[in-house]
DNA sequence: CAGATCAGGATTGTTGACAATCCACCCGAG
DNA sequence: CTCGGGTGGATTGTCAACAATCCTGATCTG
């Protein structure tokens, strides 16, 4: 008897992870109301298990709650994701800077090598959907790297509104080249052991990122 | 009818507020379990209630659910607390940072000069409650100045396992010395927007901090 | 005496029902 | 036609009761 369902349907984290898979892929629009009944059906539990996996999922940001209103897909303004950018740089910037402090097995080195190489293709196919893929997991995988879980967290937390946002098709090649050329650079500064190149390195990279995603129309951040 | 009581009793944030304050003040000893009936009773409350304030502070860091056992007040290891330090440092250099860059009002330029001064009080005077108490308010002011909510509550974060840290007696002076020396350096770099020396002064400063904690015995961080 | 086994009590996990609240719609007056 | 007020339905907020679970300590056995 492992563990898991000890009655029947999902636990309050179990809804709490399905609903955060949902929004993360898009299932609902921005600014929708969660009702808990539904859902309540839907996964065969009672209403107060919904609800914790509520307060959690508002606790993480990906729901905001409303007094006797319930919740909605929490829908970020754009003064609110210029904020979370800054917060995003220094956080990333950590990353990078612990993932060059830290001792890499010859596995790991290899990983971050090979997905460096997968994003290489990626951009000389012009491919977006595959590198931005591949953009994700880098950027996961250098988290994990750092080996640290407050970092991680907090990265996810701010990266929530950024979800969504999609490039405009125009300048997607640029995009891809410019944000190549500095996954480059901070791979080389963690593989040859460079914490401060590393941290600056990614820093300016996220920081140009937000500066692209600040300058969208007003269309993405509002609801669908 | 403004708000607040709709019903009698205090409402689930409501609960989490009284809570917090209470384990920032030591009301509990880490480690200990609180139990939802006598919480219910005292706050005179169903269950439910104090079960949703749980489910808020476990995502903010400051209890620790464990199934069917309920909930504890959360114990950090050294190891967490080393790793929520180096989050920290970034966070609050950060926060420096941003604070250098704002424009900031002369109302805000005195009351930070007020607050280092009170401060050099307290060191002269050698009273070192005093300078914890200002410090506190310091670093508060800084992340005021700043203007990053999202800053703000992660700093709030990852300072939970700080609360209760007391300096051992022996090189209090010494410490404080350091510490107001940093703060005069921060202070200098904000009041004349200097982002990065104020930075890099706040991270050293952070991070000096840190090195102290970290050195301290293990008793700081176990169950009362 | 050490260790396993097994009640009993305490506490959490969960639900369904009821009251409070809010919103959307409808209606009537100007 | 527009605006204010009321009304009904939908939804959340809350609780009290019941089932499942876990821990404690007492009992039994080798």
């Amino acid at each position: 008897m492992e563990e898991g369902a000890a009655r029947e349907g999902l636990s309050s984290e179990g809804i709490a992870a399905q609903l955060r898979v949902r929004i993360l892929e898009g299932a609902y629009s921005l600014g929708q109301r969660l009702i808990e009944m539904d859902l309540a059906e839907e996964f065969g539990v009672g209403r107060g298990r919904v609800r914790e996996a509520f307060r959690m999922l508002t606790g993480e940001g990906y729901l905001e709650f409303v007094a006797n209103r319930g919740v909605l897909v929490r829908c970020y303004t754009r003064a609110e994701l210029i904020e979370m950018g800054r917060v995003r740089e220094v956080l990333e910037g950590l990353a990078a800077k612990l993932a060059a402090e830290a001792e890499l097995s010859g596995e790991m080195r290899q990983e971050l090598e090979a997905l460096q190489e997968r994003m290489n293709v990626a951009e000389a196919a012009g491919d977006y959907p595959s590198f931005g893929a591949e953009n994700r997991a880098y950027h996961a995988l250098i988290e994990r790297l750092a080996g640290n879980k407050f970092a991680s967290a907090y990265i996810d937390r701010v990266r929530i509104p950024l979800i969504r946002v999609q490039m405009p098709p125009a300048d997607v090649a640029e995009s891809i080249g410019r944000s190549n050329r500095d996954h480059r650079v901070i791979t080389a500064a963690i593989l040859n052991g460079a914490p401060e190149a590393a941290e600056a390195a990614m820093r300016a990279h996220v920081r140009a990122g937000n500066e692209h995603v600040a300058r969208l129309p007003e269309a993405v951040f509002s609801a669908s």
